[in-house]
DNA sequence: TGTTAATCGAGACGGTACGTCCCGTCTTGTT
DNA sequence: AACAAGACGGGACGTACCGTCTCGATTAACA
């Protein structure tokens, strides 16, 4: 039973195409809930009736897609980590994500609370698939009593390396490639 | 011939103390220029006169130790990795840095000129590092013509995440020989 | 139609009550608008969105009156100047006033858009008394001709300058009728 | 007995030029020591050496000219007052002195150990004068038992009032000799 | 069909911090 | 001892945002 007015669907339309707008232009440092306000054309109450800060803002109307899709079988362990790779490789440098990412990260790791509910809402979702692809290598019999949480690092760290800590350059097209080929020789596959 | 009266030791010295014990109870976010003048009883003067911003000072007081020390050949490349892993880890999860990392990253990644000088005094060096080990390798015939850029993503990458975007874990004390196995096994380095 | 939170009446008079003990306490000179702020427990956005400046702040909260008030006719042009030479006695050596008039005058002296709304705020209005008073003494047929401004500069001057030029003596109390009666003389009235 | 290297007159030079160059361009209230020393080329302490506060460097340097010369006697008091008038008006509209005068007044106004000593190099020397010329008057019969401080307000009054009070308009040319007229009236002279 | 309650844009509120300028003092090496 | 240079601790500037609050005006679901 949901008593007064209900939120307005323009006003989350407006926002999510000022932050997008924002982060294009001036970047998630300099993007404020108040030139957001200003921009989309609605009040800063409107704003903090829906978030409770700017990295929550920002991330969900900028960063967090669908979520990372359920992963489709390729047949071998390298092809699934490969594709699961190109799946991170795409968020991560997505036009609006990209400029995002670092002070995201930076927020989300200065609060406690948020990490949780980042934390949750992503590194989970991510983990949860890279375990469906190793218990599947599993079953074939490619790699047995994989680490989820190392394969997870060894695959995410580098691409992350690549976009944020390697001075802005692009990362080569073939990265999740040769990421896959690394991490399975890492798990001993044999080629 | 250096004229006028000549900086103060003891200002370096106040600034860099406050620096490391807002770090620890305030973190980088809510640090500012003006809390760490008042903490060292120093004017806010003093700081521009010596650094940008914030985060060149944090990085020259808190961070940045003597560079990434010299490697020392331990006979074969995964040994030399292992060492150079436990540098990274040793250098990323340093009391006073570790709080400090995130929010650095997202100010050098959000300002180009900071980048630059950041990339050439911090990234650079370890990427030589790196290379020293990788030449080594080659003249043992290890491994030849492996991507010293490739091979750093790999080695500092899965660092960078487990401490940063693990959800704020501990990394396992083994990671960097788990890591040195790992990348000496996709260069096909034979055990 | 007015959009917005409004404003407080409450941060006006905290405001005024401040900037009067502050020009007791400390003088226009040490005035900021930071103490002010302080002092009456207002941010510095709220007087920044009511005055444009120290200077019209002090004049509108401690120096300026209901203005001068419309002149009394006393019957004769003598009378007259004296009671508006007690007005402007009055005004400038009001207890909040005094130590922020020579302040005061030269901030609007410095600046020439705050000396024209000063002027038409001020000013003007005394002229226009005088105006009247010399209209009335024509009609009496007292003084024909007199030029206003000259005579708002003989009443005016020596008052300022008993105050403000002269080592900051009070002004003797007969001053008015003194000036009135010079004046008058000087307008050719006779006794 | 001088020991120690003599100050140099190259720098009382330079700061006097820099200082009427600065009144010009910017104003006094925009005029700083800093400003000064940069220009004139010299360090802030050679200034501070000789000068205890702005006001002080100002007046020395760009009002205070050879003080009121001795008072030529005209032949009558209407005459005397009407070339003091003139010297008067020509001190306070000289070209450097003009801009600086408010903001002096406000500073010597502030400071009472400075009015101290402004009063006694500044005022009282103009009220001697005025006091010879008033003692002619009443040795040739004109008038007698004026009080010199009144008639200095009388004459001096109206001068600033004109040049800072009424909106910065240039004084009429006849303004001395209209005061005079004024003063000599009120002071029961016939015409 | 009113009443009620949560929403809306707008913008004021007390604060904190920014980066700059200047204060008046102090500390260099040089003249 | 004075000189040019310039660092020192401190204070204020005017601006931008923070997250909260208070307005009048909408907009639905409940009574």
């Amino acid at each position: 039973m949901n008593r007064g007015r209900p939120r307005s669907e323009r006003v989350d339309g407006a926002v999510a195409a000022a932050v997008r707008d924002l982060l294009d232009e001036i970047g998630y440092q300099a993007l404020s809930i108040e030139k957001v306000a200003a921009r989309a054309g609605v009040g800063k109450a409107g704003i903090y009736r829906r978030w409770r800060s700017k990295a929550e803002m920002v991330f969900e109307t900028a960063v967090h897609g669908p979520g990372i899709a359920p992963p489709a079988d390729t047949g071998t362990l390298r092809g699934d980590l490969a594709a699961l790779g190109e799946r991170i490789v795409a968020l991560l440098s997505a036009p609006h994500a990209r400029p995002a990412v670092p002070g995201l990260l930076a927020d989300v790791a200065a609060d406690p609370a948020l990490a949780g509910r980042f934390a949750s809402g992503f590194v989970d979702s991510e983990r949860a698939v890279l375990g469906e692809i190793l218990d599947r290598a599993e079953r074939r019999g490619e790699a047995a009593g994989a680490d989820p949480a190392f394969v997870h690092a060894l695959l995410l760290g580098p691409v992350f390396a690549y976009l944020f800590l390697g001075g802005g350059d692009v990362p080569p097209p073939d990265l999740p490639a040769r990421l896959a080929a690394a991490v399975a020789a890492a798990l001993g596959v044999e080629e």
